[in-house]
DNA sequence: ACATACGGGACAGCCCGTTACT
DNA sequence: AGTAACGGGCTGTCCCGTATGT
């Protein structure tokens, strides 16, 4: 009769979606969204399509779920609770590049900018994820604006004082352009150039 | 029965060749590498996929010919020749920068740095392409730094004076980066704040 | 954290039997059994797979019970009433075929023969299907058949007098297919001959 | 290296085609459009997914060209040309429905008029179907009005002469719901009391 | 009785590249 | 130089049924 061997059922929805959004995450950075395919997720996260496709009805949905639920908190890790614990704005902007630059340099393959990846991919394609991705972009932004404001309503900051929005703003691109080239070069030069400029521009 | 229509021989070599590449640039542009499909290009270039095969072996081949003879010469014409053209490098990106802003502002849709966009989706996952993307990048990055040498030489680019290298890199990463958050945003305002960044810290 | 929102239990066995039963035979009767999937089913009638599953442990199981339950006793609601109530069979059978050319030109869609839909699309795949079609074309013409034997006895239906159960089949067979080929022309000039055709033998 | 076993190559597109369309009507008419699968079609066919695709892209034209060029033709040989060789077209119509009947009462399985199987599964689903359905029982109808007008103006067809469109439209009705009817059976009662009818109204 | 989570397997469509032929 | 036919494989989506839980 072909007995089959049927997969012990372990009813956990949180840890299968965790489990699949883990695995998502990675490889949408690794190989991008477009070319990342959904029987590898299925494989490399040990659950089954039913499963997955009972989670997320469809790769959109599950590459949506990835921006707002991995891509935008490890953002918001990065950026904002760091430069939220700096002495100042201008030390916690210095203090995370620096830190990227570390942390690029001690690994092998610089994989870029996790939104900066989506964004050229999907912006273009998709309405949804532009907005998404925007939002991630100006939560961004708006961590660092916020604190720049802060410093600046005591008096510190002198340099973005006038405009610690459009600030922000050059700074997000800086890095992220940065990464781009850093992931072309495999190295880390562009990202040590700017923060060179930064050191210099907001030198007190 | 079962005569087939044949289409024309059109024995066009060079144009043929010319068609293809136009129209791989900007379904790359629109699309990305990975989700233009070579059926598209060959419907779009009125050609036949043996035609294009007899040109381009492999898809690769097609990719690496439009960097370096589509994307690698148009980033050429947008700032080497106008940065070159300036009555100082300086004055030569700030006025790339506000051309960009205004043919974005102009057009409807904004479809990012078509460099950046390559090379986020491609740099990882072959090493040919990595190196392609990483010689434009350096041939754009090496046309501002040789003008800003040229300016201090002369006594000019007072800011960029003592690392031009690193401020070109600073150009090119900043414009880069910008270019992916306004395509996220579908809306100038990050370019317009490093236009505001290059102005201040570029003033004479 | 990961709370879901639970759907406010029903209690209520009858009222979703009935609610699936009514989808189920709408939307055979516009897509076929095959094409209705039950996820639709499910959507479509507020109910979850779970509850359709508790009462139709299987989509045969279901859409068996639509013949029985639905499809029948809709043909004998038609026919079988209305040749019952009639002065005489042939005249209630004109009837019926009046009706339903009525309809169908009141209607915007004609969707055919909710028994022929099923009949062709089950009948060779399962037997169990085919044994409840077979059942209620048999049902449909035994009424008209019992109709036109007692208007005989009566000394009525002077021409189907010497074989009422073949002319009945006749009657059955003239409308099924004027119905499948009134879906295909989506119009009711099959219907139309078929009427004429039908008084033209039957007139007294 | 995992040497692959190539087929070998048999430029004949011609029979190609041919080769998929007798599987593909076959299977239609067996299981249905919606019930036949494209891969099974391609293993029974012999034929590769990729030379499948490249002459019949979709399904959809795979279904379009089975009813043009399989279900058409079949019905003309069985109809068209019976009743244009017959010595009337009352005796042309007797003859093909007698047929019909010996042909099913030689086989096991009764699997209904390729038409109506096809015209109840697919007119309402999609328009392109149920235009080229209608098509081909239009084509059917009127290759029999054509000769029952022939008839009449020689004097013959003395049953049908006022309305040979509308007889042979009620011919069509009476023979397309009989093969419903005999395919819920599983015998040919219904087709032989049609037969009966219409030997009793076209009598001379 | 009913709700969510999940299993395993198909589905149609399309991909890129190559081969036979002109 | 260019055309049409074709190969083999993979894509995302969806299917129906069942198991677990309340």
């Amino acid at each position: 009769m072909a007995r089959v061997r049927h997969r012990i059922r372990t009813n956990d929805p949180a840890g299968t979606r965790r489990r699949v959004l883990d695995v998502a995450a990675r490889s949408f950075q690794a190989v991008g969204y477009g070319g990342a395919s959904v029987q590898d997720l299925v494989r490399e996260a040990g659950v089954t399509g039913g499963a997955l496709h009972h989670h997320f009805p469809t790769k959109k949905h599950l590459g949506l779920a990835v921006i707002a639920e991995r891509v935008g908190p490890e953002v918001a890790a990065t950026w904002a609770e760091t430069v939220r614990a700096a002495p100042s704005g201008a030390e916690g902007i210095l203090r995370v590049v620096r830190g990227v630059i570390d942390e690029l340099d001690g690994k092998g393959a610089v994989s870029g900018c996790p939104l900066g990846n989506l964004a050229l991919e999907l912006s273009l394609a998709d309405d949804d994820f532009r907005a998404a991705i925007a939002h991630e972009y100006a939560a961004w932004r708006d961590a660092l604006a916020q604190r720049l404001r802060e410093d600046a309503a005591q008096g510190q900051a002198a340099f973005a004082a006038d405009d610690p929005d459009g600030f922000a703003e050059v700074v997000v691109s800086l890095v992220s352009g940065a990464l781009s080239i850093a992931k072309a070069e495999q190295g880390t030069g562009a990202l040590k150039s700017c923060l060179r400029h930064l050191e210099r521009v907001m030198a007190p």
